[in-house]
This record gives structure tokens, C-alpha cells and sequence, in this order.
DNA sequence: AGTGCATTCCTAATCCACAA
DNA sequence: TTGTGGATTAGGAATGCACT
């Protein structure tokens, strides 16, 4: 595949708050032949979240994340979509692309989230290989000089993270040591616990506990990760969480290594 | 549909008080 | 001192829940 299709159709996939002109130069690949960002209809841009995050996103950048797999386990399965949002906001915060796979996706998946086999497995749909320099171009714009990385996702511990380094792992790289991964299930079990209350905690219930509305019902990345922005900080509110302590207990890259 | 974590439940072991 | 019964504790098994 030329390299000119290639950046045009990573343009139209990748839906980022940067111009794909921007994460190429970040992440060292020519940016010859590239059309004006301007021309893509494509990119969505979101600053719904900001100044909530700020004070919490002093210490770190925190970056909400969401993916949508084949399927549970990261070892049998692979990342279909992907997306995440900078907490501390403004423009060119958010990065989502659907992911080519390699592989079919399983119709109890596509009923759930409407992300077919048809959808991701055809050209025009990077894998993660072509994704990750721009991801980490990415990550590296957000990042603050000195400050780690504070990836949040529900359930992260067992899922998400896994995910993430598992396809690193594919892709013969390793998650940067200053990537660190917060789980919010582990937090909603212990705000639960806290309160002497039994409840679910799932990011739907949460969401209902919270009154958060969505706009969609349809279980997608970008979706989840709007609400568990929201989530995120009602909580870390709720418990009067210090920069310092989400910090601590966050999970270090290495823990999500090849032998996880 | 698979996996891992946290919680719950059950059982066995241990400890202590009391009576013979 | 010894035996018994109740309370407590520890550990393993089972269960529930979270994620797509």
C-alpha cells in the first residue's frame, strides 16, 4: 500500500482532537502529501470536560480510556475501538479510532456495540500497529514535563490495561514506564464499602447513581468515556481523593507486562 | 462466551470459660 | 486436671460481578 493512501486513510480513521499532521510529526513519520486537516469532516473535537479535572490533573496527566474488544480475554481477543479523553480538557483532548482487528468479530460483540466484522476488517481501517506511534504522539502532547501518565479506565485492572499492553506486546514495544493505570471499579467497590451499601458498580449503574445523562445508547468507546469522565471526578469528589493518593494507588506499566 | 478479583460462606482449628 | 460447649479466627471453596 502506498504511503500516501495510507495517511489519507489513517486521517479518515483516526478521529483525534490533533490533526493528523500534528501526531505524524510527533511521532517522526513524514508528513508529505497530506491533505489540510481542514478538508476531514470526520474529526470530532470535544471539550465537554474541563475545569472539573484541572486542580486533579496538576499532578498528572490523566487520560479516561475506553476500548471495545472481539471479545473478554486479551490473550484470545483483540482491540477494535479505542478512545480517551485528556480530564484537564480544552482543545485537541480527545483520540478515538476504530481498530482493525485481523480477525472476525463475534456477533454477540456487534450486537452490543454495532462494531461488525464489515465495519473494522477492511483497509481503510488502521491496526493497532499503525495506531500506536500516533497514540503515543499523542500521549507525549498531553504530557506534562516530569509528570506521568494517569490512565482511567473501569475495570482497567483486569481489562483494559491488560488490553493496551497486550497489543503493545504484539507490536514488539513495551508501555512507557511513566504510564500509570487507575482502576474505577477497585474505587466504586471501596466508595460502596465505605458506605456500608450494596449496590452495582458498573459504569451503567454508576451512571444512573450519578444522573448523568447519555445521549446514546449504543455501547461505545467514546460514549463510556464521556461518562466516566464524569464519573470520575463525582467520585474522586465524593471521596475527597488527593492528587497524591490516586497517584499511589495507581498501577505501574510493568504490572500489565508479558507475563500478566 | 473467559478470566481475575473481591466477597461470602462454610468448615476446621483454636481459644477460653466453666463445670465436674 | 480434664472434658465440654460456645465464641472467635483462619483458610479454602464457592459465588458474584466486572469487562467486550
Amino acid at each position: 500500500m502506498s504511503s500516501i493512501l495510507r495517511s489519507i486513510q489513517l486521517r479518515n480513521s483516526i478521529w483525534s482532537g490533533f490533526p493528523v499532521r500534528f501526531l505524524k510529526q510527533q511521532a517522526g513519520l513524514s508528513t508529505v502529501n497530506l491533505l489540510d486537516p481542514r478538508s476531514c469532516g470526520k474529526r470530532h473535537f470535544t471539550t465537554e470536560v474541563q475545569e472539573h479535572g484541572k486542580e486533579v490533573a496538576e499532578a498528572a496527566t490523566i487520560l479516561i480510556f475506553d476500548l471495545e474488544t472481539t471479545g473478554y480475554f486479551h490473550k484470545d481477543h483483540r482491540i477494535i475501538e479505542f478512545a480517551l479523553c485528556d480530564l484537564s480538557g480544552g482543545k485537541n483532548s480527545t483520540f478515538q479510532t476504530l481498530i482493525n482487528p485481523e480477525r472476525t468479530v463475534p456477533d454477540h460483540v456487534e450486537r452490543l456495540n454495532n462494531i461488525g466484522t464489515d465495519l473494522v476488517c477492511r483497509p481503510g481501517i488502521p491496526r493497532f500497529s499503525d495506531v500506536t506511534p500516533l497514540l503515543l504522539a499523542f500521549v507525549r502532547s498531553r504530557q506534562a514535563p516530569g509528570k506521568p501518565i494517569l490512565w482511567v479506565a473501569h475495570n482497567a485492572k483486569n481489562f483494559d490495561a491488560r488490553f493496551l499492553a497486550q497489543e503493545f506486546d504484539r507490536c514488539s514495544a513495551s508501555l512507557p514506564a511513566d504510564w500509570l493505570f487507575f482502576d474505577t471499579l477497585t474505587l466504586a467497590k471501596k466508595m460502596l464499602k465505605a458506605e456500608g451499601k450494596k449496590r452495582l458498580t458498573n459504569l451503567e449503574a454508576l451512571r444512573e447513581h450519578y444522573g448523568i445523562h447519555s445521549h446514546n445508547d449504543a455501547h461505545r468507546a467514546m460514549r463510556d468515556v464521556m461518562i466516566l469522565s464524569q464519573v470520575f471526578q463525582k467520585m474522586t469528589f465524593d471521596l475527597k481523593l488527593t492528587n497524591e493518593e490516586l497517584i499511589n494507588e495507581a498501577m505501574k506499566a510493568s504490572e500489565f507486562s508479558k507475563s500478566s
